[in-house]
DNA sequence: CTGTGTGAAACATTTCACAGCC
DNA sequence: GGCTGTGAAATGTTTCACACAG
């Protein structure tokens, strides 16, 4: 009874919500495979074949009904409700994402901060206050806080996520250039724009000059 | 002669190169595979089958030389070098990129700054200085800028990639939440930390209270 | 006639398992 | 004995091509 959805799929999912979001605020009532593939670069069939592991969401002829397809995304992902995040680490990275204005309006709301230095403990950052990391535990029961943001240096980056993952959280933002480690049942996300320079970089290499 | 190395090994080499570092400052002098994995969590024989489309860095029994095998990753990966970005948009979020120390210390340095909105133009910000986009092309020549970063708002992030690709420049990093289009031969990549929160949610969701 | 949903084929990636070297 | 490098097997993913619905 396990469908067993590749993980390759999950990956693509938020993509496709993201562009049916644009699509929508461009009034598109329907859209084709065809033009998400040219949209998104890539082939109509992988998109078909991605929906169809969650259903029967489009009208042969026709194409899917932007709205419709929206709805049954935001679903499948479960981004339908607003999630409860708590940041650790109140520097300079972790108050440009306390500032960074993309997450509220798309249902990710930070809802506590921590940082081990206290001195910064009492502070408000934004609408926050700023907590020392003792008390994360119970602000994780009664905030009820679903995902940890990890924004310390690289050489606090593991006491925190252990931290995070101690208090019961089971998944987590990671932005420190290091290579945690978590229980398997804990998902870790890492964002570090470095790793996708360095992708490129090995293409730009081999580039002559045209 | 085109060995042909799966994209996905080179979206691996910079966690290897990362791992490495941080190897390096714990004065490791070498590594095993069955090490390397455990810390990436993923199979030794991943590792050792993507480090062999490159060479043969490692002696049998002993396990790879960290030093070495560093050297040769920046090597593959072309990040023995410095190289010279320029950054579209300098509201909040092109502010914090600026402001991130992570990028000059490993090697990439953003060297110039533009803005649409002309009242920025001839601020500064931290160590550049606010220029019109009608600059762009000239800047990207006498400066030698191969990469470029988009930080504007979504509405204007195509307009951005469009200027960015006019004036050459063939590896994108970009913040705005949309789906760009570009010419193949130009790399671009996505740096959304809601895509991820997204994939995060989607296993979130189907997790019971324990 | 257009465009979805989908088995089956083609292709890509990972894992296995072992020869060979330190 | 321990660990790399690597063909070959196993597994996973994408593309094809077509029946079928609007």
């Amino acid at each position: 009874m396990t469908s067993q959805i590749p993980e390759v799929v999950i990956l693509r999912l938020p993509l496709y919500l993201r562009i049916l979001t644009l699509l929508e605020e461009e009034n598109a009532g329907v859209v084709s495979s065809q033009e998400l593939g040219a949209r998104l670069q890539m082939t109509p069939a992988q998109i078909r074949k991605d929906l169809s592991y969650f259903g029967k969401f489009g009208k042969q002829g026709k194409g899917y009904n932007v709205r419709l397809l929206l709805g049954e995304l935001r679903q499948i992902l479960g981004v339908n409700r607003e999630w409860h995040m708590a940041i650790i680490g109140v520097g300079r990275l972790g108050k440009a994402i306390l500032d960074y204005g993309m997450l509220t309006p798309r249902g990710f709301k930070i809802v506590a901060a921590f940082d081990i230095d206290p001195q910064q403990t009492g502070k408000k950052v934004g609408r926050v206050v700023i907590q020392d990391l003792a008390e994360l535990a119970n602000t994780v029961k009664n905030r009820g806080i679903d995902i940890g943001i990890v924004a310390v240096p690289p050489s606090q980056a593991q006491q925190a996520i252990d931290c995070l993952v101690g208090c019961g959280i089971k998944a987590i933002l990671n932005y420190a250039p290091v290579a945690p480690r978590v229980p398997k049942d804990v998902r870790i996300q890492e964002v570090d724009p470095v790793l996708a320079l360095q992708t490129m970089t090995y293409h730009l290499k081999s580039l002559g000059s045209p």
